[in-house]
RNA sequence: GGACCUGUGGUGCAGCUUGGAGUGCACGCCGGCCUGUCAAGCCGGAGGUCGCGGGUUCAAAUCCCGUCAGGUCCGCCA
């Protein structure tokens, strides 16, 4: 075996199928791979299409015995020309083929269950059980090597900003706040537990405690909460944290890794991410992960329509938008759409079809005979309506509007959106706290440890709620990526957000002491931010689903139908760590 | 915890609304033919507990109830 240089083929081979190029011809060369497909012409002329994971050559043979597809095989032969008429342009090895061969079965197969080639799609379940199979799929592999070039784009964007990176424990200490954590139980302690951590935050704050400076790390998180198209049990996260720095000094780190990112994945250049503040994207977009890549905003109508005395309108907020849509939706289409605003909690959702009427536009809707002409031009006017153009109209409190309107914009934009166009937003001032809980004390928006904005330290008394926060998210393309904050460095004023939640001393003492300790010692001025891998690489390789850039995933109930983990133990295991299941009867989490 | 969709030879689908013999299509598999194919072609063949259980019916892939599995979403994800 020689010694292996990046992308030369050593060992069993002279060089990866994919390589052979016209400048071979006449050489004698040695390939590896598998057989994508015979093309048995009987025993005078067979191709062979030999795959590895640079590409596809074609193998020409006189003679096919016990060689079927999938068989990892060894050929060793000559490059030839390809006789004039037959070559493949479809393929990058099409002006050659392999010619006089020797071949050497290194491995047989059975009949391989699906189809690895992109001709349909096969249920997700079959992939999933035969995931090493699946993995062979150009598909994956394009998606899989994707994914390691966002890694690599990470690792160099950042060390050469000056951040190091240091690995954290994966088995942590529980601390009772925010995700469900993964229990291991200690071996040495029956009885106690470690957690597998759901972020590295606690820990990479420690670091800044320790003079760290500049930390990252390509992290692991596990979180024990119900699984989607873009979460699984375990994910990465780009996690990275600064001292002495501030919220742009960080917008800008992270925003020049993802430049990294997307000129190594898709060799674009993007420019400077617009921001925009928690409250205006609320407002304009309904969520606060808007979907830049088409316009319709939310347009408010309070003024208009709330005071109009129409019992449908009368609300604290009215929002409509001019559906980004270029033909009228069909009557079961508009149906669904109101279901929707209906399962989201509206009381219901208004249209107007515009119509012309003479010189002048008009309403067509259920609701047009309580609008007068001048309501109607208003509503004209400031949705910016011209005849064919459908109007959707929600009235409800402020949260209730913007959210609900802000899906039925994402039902209707949702269609022909590009996946190449790369739309990054950062949204900032999330207010501090998110509502209250059961006791009526306000909750922590993003995690205690975040610093309230600066300008609203006063408000933290007499009007929690309204308190914005020095944390911020980057958003691409309607997906949150990730999240970060200035993080508090002050024992007065930890202790001043503790006493607002109602955590007493004792219990931030018994839950965070280690934390709040070390920030008794010196204790820099410092904020962070972590990003999702799998959603990066997902968006990067345009792909909808994390599990399509994950090689290893679990279904939705947290599954893998490959090694059909999880599994029961022993009891001799579980007696090793002092644990007695329930029967089977009583489910987790029921009485 | 909840809503919706899906489950039919190895794979992907049609059949289900309106019950009537496991009926059909494509791919794959097995055998045969074939000297320039490349999703090769032609001929022949094998392969099924219609996810599982119960019910209605003379009769169930089809209707009803339950259940399991997969997916999407809500809750949940500091």
């Amino acid at each position: 075996m020689g010694i292996s240089k990046m992308g030369q083929a050593v060992g069993l081979r002279s060089l990866y199928c994919g390589q052979v190029s016209a400048s071979e011809i006449g050489n004698s060369v040695t390939l590896c791979g598998w057989v994508q497909r015979i093309r048995d012409h009987g025993e005078h002329l067979s191709f062979i299409d030999l795959r590895d994971h640079t590409g596809i050559v074609q193998v020409t043979t006189d003679r096919i015995t016990d060689i079927k597809p999938e068989y990892v095989i060894r050929v060793s032969g000559t490059v030839a020309p390809r006789p004039e008429g037959t070559e493949n342009e479809n393929l990058s090895t099409g002006t050659i083929e392999i010619r006089d061969v020797e071949i050497e079965v290194l491995s047989q197969a059975a009949p391989i269950p699906f189809a690895l080639d992109d001709r349909g799609d096969v249920e997700e379940i079959t992939r999933l059980r035969f995931r090493y199979l699946d993995i062979r799929r150009e598909k994956m592999q394009r998606n899989l090597r994707v994914r390691a070039k966002v890694n690599s784009a990470i690792r160099r964007s950042l060390e050469d900003q000056g951040f190091t990176e240091v690995e954290t424990p994966m088995l942590w200490t529980p601390t009772p706040e925010g995700a469900r954590e993964f229990l291991v139980p200690s071996r040495l302690q029956p009885g106690s537990f470690y957690v597998l951590p759901q972020s590295p935050q606690i820990a990479k704050q420690l670091l800044m405690v320790g003079g760290f400076d500049r930390y990252y790390q390509i992290a692991r998180c596990m979180r024990d909460e119900d699984l989607r198209a873009d979460r699984q049990f375990e994910f990465t996260q780009l996690d990275l944290e600064a001292s002495f720095i501030t919220q742009d000094e960080i917008h800008e780190f992270v925003s020049s890794t993802m430049r990294e990112i997307v000129s190594l994945t898709r060799g674009t250049e993007i420019g400077d991410f617009p921001k925009m503040t928690w409250r205006e994207a609320m407002d304009s977009y309904g969520v606060d992960k808007p979907d830049m890549r088409f316009g319709s905003k939310l347009v408010d109508l309070t003024d208009i329509l709330g005071s109009s005395g129409i019992r449908a309108f009368s609300a604290e907020c009215v929002k409509g938008i001019k559906a980004p849509i270029s033909e009228m939706p069909s009557r079961s289409k508009l149906d669904a759409l109101i279901a929707k605003a209906k399962s989201l909690g509206a009381g219901g959702l208004a249209y107007f079809k515009v119509i012309q009427e003479g010189d002048n536009l008009a309403f067509e809707s259920p609701l047009a005979k309580f609008l007068d002409e001048k309501l109607t031009a208003q509503i004209i006017e400031k949705l910016d309506l011209v005849a064919g153009d459908l109007a959707l109209i929600v009235a409800d409190k402020w949260e209730k509007a913007v959210e609900v309107l802000g899906a039925i914009r994402l039902e209707l934009g949702r269609n022909g959106l590009n996946h190449d166009d790369l739309k990054f937003v950062w949204i900032v001032d999330f207010p501090l706290f998110e509502g209250l809980d059961d006791n009526g004390r306000p909750i922590s928006a993003h995690h205690p440890f975040t610093m309230p904005h600066n300008d609203d330290f006063g408000l933290l008394d007499s009007d929690p709620l309204s308190t914005r926060s020095q944390s911020y998210d980057l958003v691409l393309n309607g997906w949150e990526l990730g999240s970060g904050s200035i993080r508090i460095h002050r024992s007065e004023i930890q202790s001043k957000i503790f006493e607002i939640i109602g955590i007493s001393e004792e219990e931030a003492h018994s839950r965070f002491g280690f934390l709040l300790e070390a920030f008794k010692y010196g204790a820099p001025p410092h904020g962070g931010f972590a990003f999702g891998i799998d959603r990066i690489a997902a968006i990067m390789a345009g792909e909808e689903n994390i599990r399509e850039v994950i090689a290893f995933p679990k279904t939705q109930s947290g599954q893998d139908p490959m090694t059909n983990a999880p599994k029961p133990v022993s009891q001799k295991i579980l007696d090793t760590v002092g644990l007695r299941t329930l029967p089977k009867a009583s489910k987790p989490g029921s009485n």
